[in-house]
DNA sequence: CACCTCAATGCAATCGATTACAGCTGAGTT
DNA sequence: AACTCAGCTGTAATCGATTGCATTGAGGTG
């Protein structure tokens, strides 16, 4: 399918192969009565630089791969459309693929994307320890940038967010709120935004004395199901706390839902905070108070993580960095203003 | 960065690249003894084809390339992720790109992955008219299919719905549901979908003596944003008719949300139906009316006809398929119920 | 005029896997 | 014993673009 080649354009232009790849990629001297006969040749025949051919001489493809655990999940959709056009900038393209959260599928992505020379990986771990064989086996063989999630004991570049210092700034709106006490409502600890989150709420709880009960911490996935499950057996077992703390905004969106199908008013019975700002957490009813992540700050760094690490090659692989940026609560409707209600305090 | 070559695991095993070749790629005929050596060899070393290399002697590349016109709309989402799915089931990869819905930018993404060599292409064109010269002209150069939208006097495969018969079914519903006049809200009629679906509007009203003043179809782009603004100037110039149709869910989404806000019922005041079934038009308040699309269907459709494409080649290039699925209308809270209110009638 | 410099261009090797063709070996045939 | 043939295996060409090295020739210098 792929007809014309360097060759063809060489023969008509009355050239060398060799003089028409120096028109063509700039590169080299090369007189312009010449330069204008190939240009002239390429343009008639139509011609199109083969890139596997190229890739596979230069290896280089100006490719770069993507992994995420789930391209239906927005936050994940709208980091893609942030790196492509970060990438854009560089003429780099992207080759995105879905893990569907199983580290095996994920395994044999990361395995294609080496496999077909792609100059760098960014990928956000499905899962915090099953993930690590195939991403550090990866990381050896090419650069690779883990974003947002991260494998634990891996030793590769990472840019994200400080899930912690947003978990306090959650906890402190919800307690200016009157917030007293709050259940945790996540994934499984699979991965480290989880963890990482529940950590940070965790930790600021005690501090502000907001009371955790233990079986209020509802670990399930990421899904707008979860979140509806989660306040379903809650309810069943002994009724809401003051806030629900969600790992994301699908599982708060699931919340929210829960609690008014219930009868319980949000924020005035219930606040509800999500994670991600995703577009629709602005459309919900009420609309959703979260934590913005700078996606385009996000996708920058890692884009220029990977270009440094490309440049760098094997050779002073220096220590890896961790970039953690931080992130701003969004306060909407579904928590209490700042001052807390008389009654509660 | 690609270090084992085919060559290495030949000499380690004492063989001829040709054997090792022969052994891994399970073609001709090898001893057993010598088959186990290279095995043995290859997962010694580690060793992994080299994709390009591969692709550029064989000139296929199991690779699918499919342009999307924005990655962040849930309903190509989804469609990314059947499509993938379907994919997979060949051992073939996917390939993605987003056209930021701008056909210039679309017609260099087509254009690189035909340079990529991709085996085949899945397009929803950005642009009715304007996506036609980069489609026509990859498409005569490899195998393409058009899904979901389609460009104007382009002669290439098709897979969508029936956007009429889905409209129709629309308007039966929301005239059973007392709706006697309707407001049409949809993109810019640049591309298929928005036409389609308006022609299946029009058409269907007028039959069923739905009233439809000129100036309530208005046209913008699939934005919730635009759904907004279109039902604030509804309400500005006159006031919102008794049922609003929307060209897909965003709109719906935002279409619903000015109205709330403006004080009208939805669906007491004004019935509203989207168009995709998205994951959000569930969880939205109320539960959005909607045509859902069988995507899983679509994509099996648009993945089948890309391998029966690819074996023709050239060749007998037969008449090109169209091949049209049927939608279901699923019924949620933004419409009335069957019987109409005896009030309205 | 002999000799040197340097820009312009061509030749041919190269990237890694595949495969047509040829060569070899040994079992089976007559 | 000579011959056939199938089954293995190796040699080398090939895919298309890039690039180190060699070659050419124009212009410059003493």
């Amino acid at each position: 399918m792929q007809r014309v080649t360097i060759a063809q354009v060489a023969e008509r232009a009355g050239v060398s192969t060799a003089t028409v790849s120096r028109v063509l990629s700039r590169r080299g001297q090369v007189s312009a009565a010449v330069e204008r006969k190939v240009r002239r040749a390429a343009d008639d025949l139509g011609y199109q630089v083969n890139v596997i051919a190229r890739a596979l001489r230069n290896s280089r493809t100006d490719t770069v791969g993507m992994v995420v655990p789930s391209i239906t999940n927005p936050f994940f959709t709208s980091l893609v459309e942030s790196v492509e056009h970060a990438l854009g900038k560089e003429g780099k393209e992207l080759f995105l693929c879905d893990a569907r959260s199983d580290p095996r599928i994920e395994a044999r992505r990361l395995a294609s994307l080496a496999a077909r020379n792609v100059d760098g990986i960014i990928v956000s771990p499905s899962h915090g320890v099953d993930s690590r064989p195939a991403v550090q086996q990866t990381a050896d063989r090419l650069p690779l940038v883990q974003l947002d999630r991260f494998v634990d004991g891996t030793t590769t570049d990472w840019v994200g967010v400080d899930d912690v210092a947003a978990m306090r700034q959650v906890m402190d709106h919800l307690h200016d709120g009157g917030a007293r006490s709050a259940a945790f409502i996540g994934s499984l600890m699979t991965h480290s935004s989880t963890e990482q989150r529940f950590a940070g709420f965790r930790r600021r709880a005690e501090e502000l004395g907001i009371e955790v009960k233990p079986d209020q911490v509802l670990l399930g996935d990421y899904s707008v199901e979860w979140g509806e499950a989660a306040v379903a057996r809650l309810i069943a077992e002994g009724g809401l706390p003051d806030a629900l703390v969600c790992a994301d905004d699908l599982i708060a969106l699931g919340a929210t839902r829960a609690c008014r199908a219930h009868g319980f008013a949000v924020p005035q019975q219930v606040q509800v905070t999500g994670y991600d700002d995703i577009e629709f957490s602005r459309l919900a009813e009420p609309a959703l108070t979260t934590v913005h992540q700078p996606r385009d700050r996000i996708a920058a760094e890692a884009v220029r993580l990977l270009a440094a690490a490309s440049l760098a090659k094997d050779a002073e692989r220096g220590p890896h960095a961790r970039i953690s940026l931080v992130p701003t609560l969004v306060v909407r409707d579904s928590t209490r203003a700042a001052q807390a209600p008389p009654d509660r305090v």
